[in-house]
DNA sequence: CTCAGTTTACCGATCGTTCGGTAACTTGCC
DNA sequence: GGCAAGTTACCGAACGATCGGTAAACTGAG
């Protein structure tokens, strides 16, 4: 045994877990070393910058799994509203039904370092980009969208916050279920 | 000097702002005693039951703020519209035009303890049925007055997380600009 | 043998907390 | 009023535990 014990994707899972659930300053190493099954100073071999190199690939990492799969499906061909739909679906798994938290939110309290700071901002624009995106295919003109986008954002994590809270996915689920056509819906 | 040094206002202001900017695992004892002029030892005279009992205290503090001034206006009597306005201004007012962070949010990452947790769930219906009850007054049914209630803090906790990760508070102005309407508007 | 990957053992710093002690004020007896 | 006893508020120093991080030895596949 003297090749990766655990390799990079399952490692990075588990941290992206660790980091939601228990924020950055709230996720020790020692427990990120149980969870992962790596010593602590095994961590430091895979991620030489220590916590914030680890926090900042979790971020990385989350954000391309944005890009190549949640949100993948705002950038597809077809009609807008059952691509808004899939894109709900893939939210809906990543948040667990709302059981669990956002990164951008568990990672942007304690005043981040700059480097963090820009990742969750790239994260964020990233999220309301993709949002406008469906908004803009369904006929709406590009700072109607970019409102839309915003809106959504708001929304989704407005509704992860007071379902962590109140232990209530249903505000998650509700706000899951109204998203399409607050995306691509005509009136307001 | 006998007398305290610092006041119980002062003191439960200065943590607040501490608990709100940083979370419960990133306000450490030595930032605290450092922001409120009191060493950590004497921390302990005020709240024997250390950092959880701040936390507490912070929590039960800034609840009844909320339920003496900032979500009074929701009780009177009076037109609910301007009732409503007046709501947005003291929200506008507490979380300093967006630059400031929800204590709920903050403190209900870390797995809290069961007491917190309570606590923070307290917050979060009062001000539901305070939402709630603007609706009501305007003319909506009791369930569809809950459901804007629900909505409009699911508004306020996002905009406030959005508005903090972007460094644009004008999210939340959006917000408090369309609460009034939002709690109080006709159609939907 | 080499060398990436893991481990044990350890570091100084800081964590939340406790202890012993000291002023300043209050109380109650004379 | 005078003054000892008690209370209140604060502080310096230290507690054990844990923090994030490092050095060096071990392991095993190429």
């Amino acid at each position: 045994m003297a090749r990766t014990k655990i390799d990079d994707a399952d490692l990075l899972e588990t941290l992206t877990g660790l980091f939601r659930d228990r924020g950055y300053e709230g996720a020790s190493l020692s427990e990120i070393a149980a969870a992962t099954g790596l010593q602590r100073a095994s961590l430091y071999h895979r991620f030489p910058g220590g916590k914030q190199e680890m926090a900042l690939a979790v971020l990385q990492h989350v954000h391309r799994r944005f890009g190549e799969r949640i949100l993948a499906p705002a950038w597809e061909r077809g009609a807008p509203g059952p691509r808004a739909k899939r894109v709900a679906r893939e939210l809906d798994a990543f948040y667990e039904g709302g059981r669990r938290s956002c990164l951008i939110e568990s990672l942007s309290l304690a005043s981040a370092a700059e480097e963090v700071r820009r990742a969750l901002e790239a994260s964020i624009d990233a999220c309301i980009e993709s949002f406008a995106r469906l908004a803009k295919d369904a006929g709406h003109s590009p700072a109607a969208a970019r409102r839309r986008g915003r809106e959504a954002l708001v929304g989704l994590q407005g509704s992860l916050v007071v379902a962590r809270v109140t232990q209530d996915p249903q505000v998650f689920q509700r706000f899951l279920r109204e998203l399409p056509d607050q995306l691509t819906g005509n009136a307001r």
